[in-house]
DNA sequence: ATAAAAAGTGAGTATTTACTTACAAATATA
DNA sequence: TATATTTGTAAGTAAATACTCACTTTTTAT
């Protein structure tokens, strides 16, 4: 992977998570990562190979770190872990997120390959727990953790992520 | 209002609802309404007073939704009615709300209009109940909403929101 | 050192897209 | 009925966009 290419992987989810994977030009993709046009084309072939590829590298980032979730032994934790996963989120995965959570509402693809894995943790940690019902559960669990995501990713400055984690806390101690 | 002047707005709809606005040409819009390109431009001037015009809309519909939980005495309904919007929102809207949630991620303005008058009666409501910390926990409501909204809009044909809903009233009873 | 392969460029090109315009049909108004 | 206004159309147009291609530069392998 050389520079250049890698400026094109930046500078592409960047915009991407800006603007949207429709509203950006592989013209301004090019601008921004200071390179030709025609390089984008030579590396990703076209315009959703490199959004195939910024996805690729973003979901195996991200599936490590719900790997992770499995190493806490208590089941109990490892629930409240996951919930709170939007709010430990690193800062620099925010714009892959954005443009995880834009593509949602157009193409479900990348989304249910992301959500997957998350499921399963949820799932066999309620059953542990000898939950009854326990997709619907996971269900709500979800629910929760995107709403959550959601409100990190779009409230700008003005919002205190810390006082809402804090409210969560309040009504599952 | 004239046929043809539904027809866009209808064709439209369904369409930046499903393909996002971008990825939507006039074109596609003019074929599916049975109308003329140009038609669209005589009436909605341009492609985003186009969407302007179904946000409108829709917006004044839903306000009106949202001013009927302030006819409920009871703040503690009134704040379960909220929370349970989405579980009762009209299928019909279906492709409004699809739209707004999918230009969220690029556009905030229209979804701020939406959320301020929810923000309000949670608010109010909390007010009565003397719940401290009234911000974070209409964070934390908002949060719920936005994640329950998003499983019913995304979740397709497979999807039981009625266990949802039961594992949500369980958590709350 | 030399050949082969890969990385990179910049100037195209065909198509799509938002929007215009000149005109016709329908509808409202007097 | 006559006329003014609104609704509608079809054929444009200029700009933007995804992608190609011929070519040069850099890196890798022998």
């Amino acid at each position: 992977m050389t520079d250049k290419q890698k400026a094109i992987l930046d500078s592409a989810l960047k915009l991407f998570a800006q603007k949207g994977f429709n509203a950006v030009p592989t013209s301004a993709i090019a601008k921004d990562a200071g390179v030709s046009e025609g390089l984008i084309f030579r590396h990703f072939e076209n315009k959703a190979g490199l959004l195939n590829a910024i996805m690729r590298i973003g979901l195996e980032k991200i599936q490590e770190e719900v790997q992770q979730l499995n190493e806490i032994e208590d089941p109990r934790e490892r629930v409240m872990t996951a919930i709170e996963f939007p709010f430990h989120m690193n800062v620099e995965d925010y714009p892959f997120w954005r443009l995880l959570y834009s593509l949602k509402w157009q193409q479900e693809s990348y989304d249910v390959v992301m959500a997957q894995p998350i499921r399963g943790v949820l799932q066999h940690a309620l059953a542990e727990l000898k939950y009854l019902d326990i997709e619907a559960e996971v269900d709500l669990i979800e629910s929760y953790m995107d709403g959550f995501l959601t409100a990190i990713l779009l409230k700008g400055e003005g919002f205190n992520k810390e006082e809402l984690l804090a409210a969560l806390r309040r009504k599952y101690k």
